[in-house]
DNA sequence: CTAAATAATTGATATTTGTCAATTAATAAT
DNA sequence: ATTATTAATTGACAAATATCAATTATTTAG
């Protein structure tokens, strides 16, 4: 079993608003786009925004000083910056940037804790978001630590298809540098065991083109080994 | 510098209760005391429970299906369990247990909600302890991927001495198996490492008491290899 | 369309880390 | 106090992974 659970769309939260509370967040709303690679949230500057892509696949990663880890690939309609509400650091904690064409609304952090403020149901909606992320890297946590390299890179196929595209064939808008940034191994270690699944007819590859052949397998070998 | 940041205490948010909230928590509350090495919180079942740990010190780790990881050492007045608030999955994410003597409030977590559901500073205030844990995690995750073994044990070290005893010389609930777990590495390598460090004069040990001698080395050690 | 730049791949090698076994030290039980 | 049990330590070795260098493929810029 992968240790990648399913995202959660954001969406719903706005529901949960009065008409007056989402005028607060409309009045003090930009709307963007960005184009790929561009910068949507840079870690260590003023976290003054909440950020909810409204369209696009995007990024998160944490800046090391000698490395990056990619944290997860975001989808549609999900808010950014979350984790950085009521902390004593008034920075991001990490770098999102769009891996496609994304069209973001940008909310004044100052308004949308004034909404936080007047609705609990809101507020209680947020704290499902930041949890479900919690829970997310619990499990990330437990499956660097304790996978070696093959598990980590079936895991992370796995993760893709399952919970990113949603189907067996599917293509990725990562170089190989970033699918080993997000299974935190070297790049070149990463090449080799993808080449390896492929000899194994495990996954069929094809540049970024990724198919599934035998999810069984990959999913014995992201269990163990 | 320590990728370990500084716990915070979660006494506070009692005081942003009304009497009548109080009231409610006190009316669903349990008062127990555990015994060192008794489990306080298991991961895998239900989480009815929000815990308030008043006295003693725990370590919180999650149980894969061959290795342990100390997540972090936990002490007095802090809340378990807030990060199963409002998820899709019912049961706690971790393990709890006592490295000490404690002294516990289970809150039951439908009387907790109905608080948060009524309080909404509370709420936000639960929102900041979720979003620190979320800050330390991260850390947490970039130091795992990127420090090498040296790296991984300094840190740990800067850490308990920095965060959890806030002095120079301290006496570790932990075995060297705990350490190792807290590490992410084997117990082996923990051992040799500190004794390593033991012969370069950065710390003195004498079983499980600690001494930093060189705390700058450390942290140079901590930053990188 | 071609050269230049960048990304992907492969091989060889070194380093790091874990594992296993043996020994010693410390703690608990009688 | 003595034995039994568990924890800590050490050494030898194997396995895993990263690094470096070279090569090939792909993409981009003019």
């Amino acid at each position: 079993m992968s240790n990648c659970i399913k995202d959660i769309t954001h969406n719903e939260a706005f529901g949960l608003l009065t008409k007056s509370e989402l005028s607060i967040l409309e009045n003090n709303k930009t709307s963007l786009k960005y184009d790929k690679s561009e910068v949507l949230i840079k870690q260590g500057t003023l976290s003054n925004s909440i950020v909810f892509v409204k369209k696009g696949i995007s990024k998160i990663y944490i800046e090391g000083a000698q490395k990056k880890i990619i944290l997860t690939i975001k989808r549609d309609n999900n808010f950014l910056g979350l984790s950085s509400l009521y902390t004593e650091d008034k920075t991001y904690q990490y770098t999102v940037s769009a891996l496609e064409k994304c069209k973001v609304d940008l909310y004044d952090k100052m308004a949308f804790k004034e909404v936080l403020q007047q609705n609990v149901a809101f507020s209680n909606e947020i704290i499902k978001y930041i949890n479900h992320n919690t829970t997310r890297f619990y499990k990330r946590l437990l499956c660097i630590t304790e996978k070696n390299s093959r598990g980590k890179v079936a895991d992370m196929i796995l993760c893709l298809s399952n919970h990113i595209f949603g189907c067996l064939e599917f293509t990725i808008p990562l170089s190989r540098q970033e699918l080993a940034d997000f299974a935190g191994l070297s790049m070149e270690n990463t090449i080799r065991i993808l080449k390896e699944f492929e000899a194994d007819k495990l996954i069929k590859l094809k540049g970024k083109n990724f198919k599934i052949k035998n999810k069984a397998v990959l999913e014995r070998i992201s269990e163990f080994g």
